[in-house]
DNA sequence: ATGCTCTTTTGAACCGGTTCAATCCATCGG
DNA sequence: CCGATGGATTGAACCGGTTCAAAAGAGCAT
């Protein structure tokens, strides 16, 4: 019995003879033969597995992309090899360099942001790359990049609010100058001018993602006299909203009476805020098997993927308190079809009791724009 | 120049005279050259990586793990295969027998809970394991177990509360028959016991460490006239915890004033409950980086970890509000020394504005029981 | 010049598979 | 009976390193 004879039972049972392959397998069995993933990929030169490098694993983001990549990994039966790289990213070189040492097939960038400097070690191998949420465009062929369309992130969240009628919505930004971040803004802007809104810069902070930035911000915005005073928020994150929760609290504002608050990533936490918050669904489990399913596909390579981001509503966003009469309120013909455009639904469920309501709502929430929007 | 001598100055440079080192090093530098992790791997039969299986990575506790993993695997130039079980664990003899085929040098499993068929694969194998929280003893002398000390942990939450005067203790456990789920009771029913508090089976449930279900339990346990309810509620981890506070939203109570609520494992996100949650800090990064030493120095095999627990201070626990005059309080000896153990301070804190406390509180809040207890 | 260390380099076996040309063998047609 | 055909099996090269006995060379004492 030779032992290509054996290996031919592994790889391709149908050209071994039936006694012989039984023969094998039973042998194989009884010995609890296990192959040697290392031993087969130094001979084919393919080790069926992929690198993940990702950079906070406590973050919900990361760790939806990780599931999704895994999923995908395990149905076309290779391995995932998961690289956490330090906060600051510093070391996804070296990380690089480790998986490209271990001949993975594919590599799948998702930490933010990326350190220009691993273009050098990618260049030399001839590894496929999916990078997540890049500004500018790959320098290489065999690179793909994959993001969130987050302008339509921000002009949902935006619209939402306009379409329960509020006309001062503020906006608290996260890290300037990072795209993801300025994207959010654009489609914001974009939403309220589309809607006939002039955007006060008074009603605009940059955070940086951050709770305690959220905070300050949110303060910061609605430390005015009511008159002057944001009815709504468009908050960068969900972390940013957990800091506008806390501002409101600290202002004795209450959600979603007197302020409206949305969020953007739709974590986890976020059903049991109080009340749950209205945010922006990312999918980021969905960005992970779709990245992945580019590497193990071997479509990777200059491609350019967006996904679409949608509203879910809960029970921080509700129609604006009227204002008191003395003032007037502004009856252009933008603001009545805004106010045409609030489903009726939304409205009711909004100023609804939330307190029964939350007992009852489902983990995953109300989808409220549909996919393509 | 031979293989041997490069492969000579990549290992053990100092066998090489140092002019031919140069020249091989200069060669390698031009080339681009990058030494296969795969055919070292074969040849030496080692391979310098270990494989951790995780089950849900959305998990605070988990990614602790992955992270403290991570870091000791870095720093002995290893590298981490993390393998994702499904939620039902039943897929991790799978996931042990691919890593098995890697030829990893260790394997970490920390998933909960473990399902028995894992020894089946473990048994063929002479790799070493570290597994996590696991109740019984190794079958296998190149076992080890770490776990953390619940019993630990319930007592010091019990102990927290009965120093601040708490008689009336309720008790939500996670799933039933789990041993850290069990410890945790036995713990939270020594310190009871220490105190000479009887200990009322009325104030007891068993939840599923589930947001909801901790709610269901907590209304459940507080549904109850005032004088008959308890003041103060030990929940079996911080999930639930959040559980109890809608719970005590729902029927009016106020945190900490009416009802002291613990929590057990610190997640990041209790700081940002309102009020920020008193609650036993579970060191997971410390798990898993003392399990991957174990596993890296090559000392695992038949011992036992515990690592303690310990309590960390903030806004939901002060001690209870006065009783009504007509109902007479208990004044055996065991209340009065209960009394008297109440440290000022904790008291004082305790009862201070929550909320400019909670303005310029840190994040990791007040460590109140230093490590030994 | 010879023999003896000691340092440096070499060559070949080996790790555990894959791959493929070559061989073996049975069957069938002429 | 012979040759052709085709399926099953074999043997050896190969993947890219490590390891180590053996060879080569250098330096020194005799």
């Amino acid at each position: 019995m030779s032992v290509g004879t054996v290996s031919n039972v592994l790889n391709d049972p149908a050209i071994v003879s039936p006694e012989t392959c039984e023969r094998v397998l039973r042998v194989m069995r009884q010995r609890n033969y296990r192959p040697s993933a290392i031993a087969r990929s130094l001979a084919t030169g393919r080790t069926r597995s992929f690198g993940l490098v990702v950079s906070n694993i406590f973050n919900p983001f990361t760790a939806g992309i990780v599931q999704g990549a895994g999923e995908i990994a395990r149905e076309a039966g290779c391995s995932l090899l998961i690289a956490c790289a330090e906060d600051d990213c510093q070391d996804v070189p070296q990380q690089v360099q480790a998986l490209q040492q271990h001949w993975v097939d594919g590599i799948f960038l998702a930490t933010q942001p990326l350190p220009e400097s691993v273009w050098r070690e990618l260049r030399f191998g001839r590894t496929p790359v999916v990078i997540m949420d890049r500004d500018q465009p790959p320098a290489e062929e065999h690179a793909s990049i994959i993001g969130f369309d987050w302008f339509m992130a921000g002009r949902q969240a935006a619209r939402h609010l306009i379409g329960l009628g509020h006309r001062r919505i503020g906006f608290v930004g996260g890290i300037p100058g990072r795209s993801s971040s300025v994207l959010r803004e654009k489609g914001f802007r974009r939403a309220l001018a589309g809607a006939g809104i002039h955007l006060d810069g008074r009603w605009q902070r940059d955070g940086d993602y951050s709770t305690d930035s959220g905070r300050r911000c949110a303060e910061d915005l609605l430390d005015q006299p009511r008159d002057r005073r944001p009815t709504a928020l468009v908050m960068g994150n969900d972390m940013m909203a957990l800091g506008a929760y806390e501002a409101a609290e600290l202002l004795g504002l209450s959600v979603p009476r007197d302020l409206s608050i949305t969020g953007i990533d739709d974590n986890y936490f976020v059903t049991h805020m109080a009340p749950p918050l209205t945010t922006v669904h990312v999918p980021t489990r969905e960005l992970g098997r779709e990245g992945m399913r580019m590497l193990v596909s071997g479509a990777a390579g200059a491609q350019r993927v967006s996904l679409p981001t949608r509203l879910v509503t809960r029970q921080s966003t509700a129609a604006p308190s009227p204002e008191p009469a003395w003032r007037d309120q502004s009856t252009s013909i933008h603001s009545v079809s805004a106010e045409l455009s609030v489903p009726a639904d939304a409205v009711a469920r909004s100023q609804g009791n939330g307190r029964k309501e939350r007992m009852t709502s489902n983990r995953t929430g109300t989808v409220t724009v549909p996919g393509k929007e």
